[in-house]
RNA sequence: GCUCUUGUAGUUAAAUGGAUAUAACAGCUCCGUCCUAAGGAGUAGUUGCAGGUUCGAUUCCUGCCGAGAGCACCA
């Protein structure tokens, strides 16, 4: 498809050059269409230099637009803006770039060639997998998906912590507990596990050193009853995140455990004691404040990694397996604090690879009474989401459009986690999320499933177009909401990629669906006339882009809903 | 106390420094012999407070007030 923005850019420049004007070209789609579908304030920007009116330097510069096929009008609105409106002659051709490239329509060459790792969910055996890995998970999928539609090769990798504080007092709680029997379900199981974590957790505030020395334990797999119980755990923990991974639909190309990490960043710590990192209390630390930071520990007084140094040992770990041009790293933002300091040990230790890194955060899942934490207890099991959510949409789902149960529930299942990864992604990443479940999750308004009806009952119309042999066909076009919101989706693409913010797209598929649905109601698609071809190309166009957009959104769209 | 983040309709959220601050939910009024009503149309309602920069501020700066997170051996 051509690049009209550019193109008008373009026009602006050399308007600019004829008039002996400099600056920078800022062309947007106006919040009205009555305001056209580009508009430039560049006339307000350089009035004051030029000592003129904004009003009257903007006619001057359209003056010296020339006349092009693709802009039907220009037209200058006081104070001083300039707005363009595309040609039909644009918008047919848009359209037929849709159809022609169909699920490719969307993509670009920008970043080809570059190597891209991404670490996002990072969920911990022995701990529940609760909704906040999921919003790590559905926000890190977008943005790698984003970043494979650049034309980037992408590689997916999630870092689990087996071994740490965190397993110890697992292990304590199942020392105490027992371990679930080999029969029980793999959900029993891990259920099992998280609470013999909330046990150890609550000895631990009473008492460290029991745990403290099953921790060592741990690192040096030196107890036999404890290896044992730990090998079984960790097992069933990753084999649980394996299933939800799978229903999540993200597939990871790398996986990196604490336990190799701790070693290997351990090594890199002793290494520089002296010079970047110090001994102090028995502990080995790096001081934070040289660089107007803090100070963390990075080998404990018991000589065991903590996170800090292990994150170190990942960053060599990783590029080892992968040499990466960019490594991405997707955390909640209450680890900020402490990347910053790790950014800089890395910085000091390996510079090119604290140069290749970057650290985004979003924000934290809240329940209505406050934060999650699963030291006591007090966590969302994702499953119980998915049961709810589930539950939900069954309701909704009338009967009559399914062939049998098995099509029913696996369409329930694309719902149900289209409303929850949408839930998510719709809003700023940055942001928390207040999470209530009953409440939050919506199956109307602006909704996955929203998108997903929009997208499904629009190519139930094609498939009735096609049996009624109308095909789609595009001679002239018309310039109606929906021509002048199509083409916008590269567009929002680059955006939503440059600014690693997913809810451009989901913000854009609102409004795309939001027209469709309104020309669906006034609108007979399927007719005598011989419109009928266009408005079935225009359905498909629209199906088509919303079905890229929420696929970059890890959402599929059913075949019938 | 220090550092970082944050404050927009009743609620949850949008808005590269631009035009009349945009949606959804919850209200209220409507739309069913018609391609999927998980839909559509209408209605009412919002930038914490005080300054500053700017032709123009929800957006940038300062102060105040409120909320959250982090601040040495957890991740």
């Amino acid at each position: 498809m051509i690049n009209i923005k550019e193109k008008i850019e373009e026009f602006i420049k050399v308007a600019l050059t004829e008039l002996s004007l400099k600056g920078e070209i800022v062309l947007e789609h106006p919040g009205l269409l009555e305001h056209g579908d580009f508009s430039s304030n560049i006339a307000m920007a350089l009035a004051k230099e030029r000592k003129t009116s904004p009003f009257k330097l903007a006619e001057e510069i359209v003056s010296k637009i020339k006349k092009d096929d693709y802009i039907k009008k220009i037209e200058v609105v006081p104070p001083g803006f300039i707005n363009f409106y595309l040609s039909n002659k644009f918008f047919a051709e848009s359209l037929n770039s849709i159809l022609k490239e169909a699920k490719d329509f969307g993509r670009s060459k920008e970043l080809v060639g570059q190597k891209i790792m991404i670490e996002y969910t990072d969920p911990n055996p022995f701990k529940e997998f609760h909704i906040g890995h999921l919003m790590s998970n559905s926000i890190g999928e977008s943005i790698s998906r984003l970043i494979e539609w650049g034309g980037a090769e992408v590689k997916r990798a999630c870092y689990q912590g087996d071994v740490g504080m965190h397993v110890a007092k697992a292990i304590f709680g199942l020392l105490k507990l027992g371990l679930p029997s080999e029969s029980a379900t793999l959900r029993e199981k891990v259920s099992a596990l998280g609470k013999a974590y909330v046990l150890g957790a609550e000895e631990f505030e009473r008492n460290h050193a029991e745990i403290d020395a099953i921790n060592k334990k741990i690192y040096e797999k030196s107890d036999r009853e404890i290896n044992e119980l730990y090998v079984k755990g960790r097992a069933w923990s990753l084999e649980y995140f394996e299933e939800i991974y799978k229903k999540l639909d993200t597939k990871f190309n790398f996986y990196f455990f604490e336990s190799e990490s701790g070693g290997i960043g351990g090594e890199i710590v002793r290494k520089n004691i002296g010079k970047i990192f110090e001994e102090s209390d028995g502990a080995i630390i790096f001081r934070g404040e040289n660089y107007g930071l803090h100070t963390r520990v990075f080998i404990n007084s018991f000589g065991l990694p903590t996170y800090e140094a292990k994150e170190l040992g990942l960053a060599k770990i990783k590029y080892d397996k992968y040499s990466y041009d960019t490594s991405i790293v997707i955390t909640g933002n209450e680890v900020n604090d402490y990347f910053k300091v790790l950014l800089q040990a890395l910085t000091l230790v390996f510079p090119e690879l604290a140069k290749k890194t970057r650290h985004i955060s979003h924000g934290m899942l809240r329940l209505p009474t406050g934060k999650m934490s699963s030291r006591k207890g007090e966590v969302v099991p994702a499953e119980d989401l998915f049961a709810v959510l589930e539950e939900a949409v069954n309701k909704k789902m009338g009967p009559e459009r399914f062939a049998s149960a098995e099509e029913k529930k696996e369409i329930a299942e694309i719902v149900s986690i289209g409303a929850m990864k949408f839930s998510i992604l719709k809003q700023s990443p940055g942001r928390d999320i207040i999470f209530d479940i009953q409440k939050a999750i919506s199956l109307e308004g602006d909704s996955g499933p929203y998108l997903q009806y929009t997208a499904t009952r629009a190519n139930s119309v094609l498939e009735k177009a096609r049996a009624a042999g109308i095909l789609p066909k595009i001679n002239e076009a018309k310039s109606g909401e929906l021509e002048r919101c199509l083409y916008r989706f590269p567009e929002i693409i680059k955006t939503a990629r440059e600014n690693l913010s997913p809810q451009y797209v989901a913000d854009y598929l609102l409004d795309l669906a939001q027209a469709f649905n309104n020309y669906y109601n006034q609108v007979m698609i399927i007719d005598d006339s011989n419109e009928s071809p266009y408005k079935v190309a225009l359905a498909a166009a629209v199906a088509q882009v919303i079905t890229n957009g929420l696929n970059i959104l890890g959402i599929k769209v059913p075949k019938k809903m």
